[in-house]
DNA sequence: TCGCGATGTTTATGCCGTTAACATGACAAG
DNA sequence: CTTGTCATGTTAACGGCATAAACATCGCGA
């Protein structure tokens, strides 16, 4: 496979358990990788197979297909972006700031993670919304609008509440696709400002 | 080619001048009528081909390769939004309901054209914004945000005036990515009421 | 000890974008 | 009218991709 003698493997750990560990978890994680490090990561079957060392279709035995590893990766971005946002809430206290921080922390997150949620949005579309289908990702996705339904302060009318809601996540949802697509340049300070246009004129 | 006796195209009009008539045209035709039939447009150069009676790389006599075609297609949807917006902008007429009405037409715009508006985006994304590349993707999109800021009413300090303008476009962004990725229904009712609470707000 | 199932490999199929070599036919120069 | 040239289109080929099927290997439990 490798050469004619020695051991199987080139440089991978001897303790090895079974063929090859856990072929599933380094996919998992080199994917991110390459998500967190590269603007256009290549998440080709083969490239990954490749650079993890097993042949073309090992990860066949982990994944139904490939749309089935993008998904996991996309649900694991969601998972850490909720988490982000969870603790910038709680950072921030309650109220309208924090309310503001959270849609703060939206857009700069977008920032960091670029590819990631480039991913997490290009998935989420493809999953039918129709059915009732408990998948991670449509659960995961209600999970995150629940979050920002419920950090939304104020007292005002379910309707106008609903209005609110939307507007503020389309803010920022907006305003992050704008900056990922290099329409506008990242500007913190500018960031803040555009979302405290909406949340600090609030009655 | 198609058969042993007639003329060579099945059913084509006779009258073609040249090998074909207008290639170039008649793939970005059919593209064009792909973008706005079918959510997930098939616009491979094969497929293409293949529909248009030609063989597999006929295009490559049009277009250097298939991101230049995507490219084209993108750079027409970009004219038409931009088109649709102007029209909007005179029949509302000026002030700040005429503002508003410029970004219900955008969100209303990009619903009935999901997938071409998804195509522009994929694209201008791609193009490198600081080398000094006049590619007419770029000078559209620098058009579109001028004709943004240049309807923007009210007598804010410039650097009020640019939040304000970059606030507007990102909503309707977002307010428009989020209903075609399937997070939230269409409803022209309640797009208007979230485009609106910023724009009246405005003291 | 043995075998069975999980994991990985090999091989193959059909799609894709792209290139190079060749064919055709419209139009201009002679 | 002839001829040549260039734009246009075709064929064949290369490498890469996702995926499927058949085969090989190894850990673990009976």
């Amino acid at each position: 496979m490798f050469g004619e003698e020695c051991s199987k493997p080139p440089i991978l750990p001897m303790n090895a358990p079974y063929h090859h560990g856990d072929l599933r978890a380094a996919a998992l994680e080199m994917g991110m990788e390459r998500l967190a490090s590269q603007v256009q990561p290549d998440l080709g079957l083969r490239a990954l197979a490749r650079d993890l060392g097993v042949s073309a279709t090992a990860l066949y035995r982990h994944f139904p297909n490939k749309d089935a590893l993008l998904d996991a990766l996309a649900l694991e971005g969601l998972d850490r972006l909720g988490q982000s946002q969870a603790e910038a809430a709680d950072a921030a206290g309650g109220g309208l700031p924090g309310f503001a921080e959270v849609g703060v922390t939206y857009v700069e997150w977008a920032v960091q993670h670029p590819a990631l949620l480039r991913l997490i949005y290009a998935r989420v579309g493809k999953v039918d919304l129709a059915t009732p289908d408990p998948s991670a990702m449509g659960e995961a996705f209600r999970q995150l609008r629940k979050g920002i339904a419920e950090k939304m302060p104020g007292d005002l009318a379910p309707e106008e509440r609903a209005a609110a809601t939307l507007h503020a996540w389309s803010l920022v949802h907006g305003l992050a696709m704008l900056i990922l697509d290099g329409q506008i340049e990242y500007d913190p300070a500018m960031v803040r400002k555009v979302v405290l246009i909406t949340e600090f004129r609030d009655s």
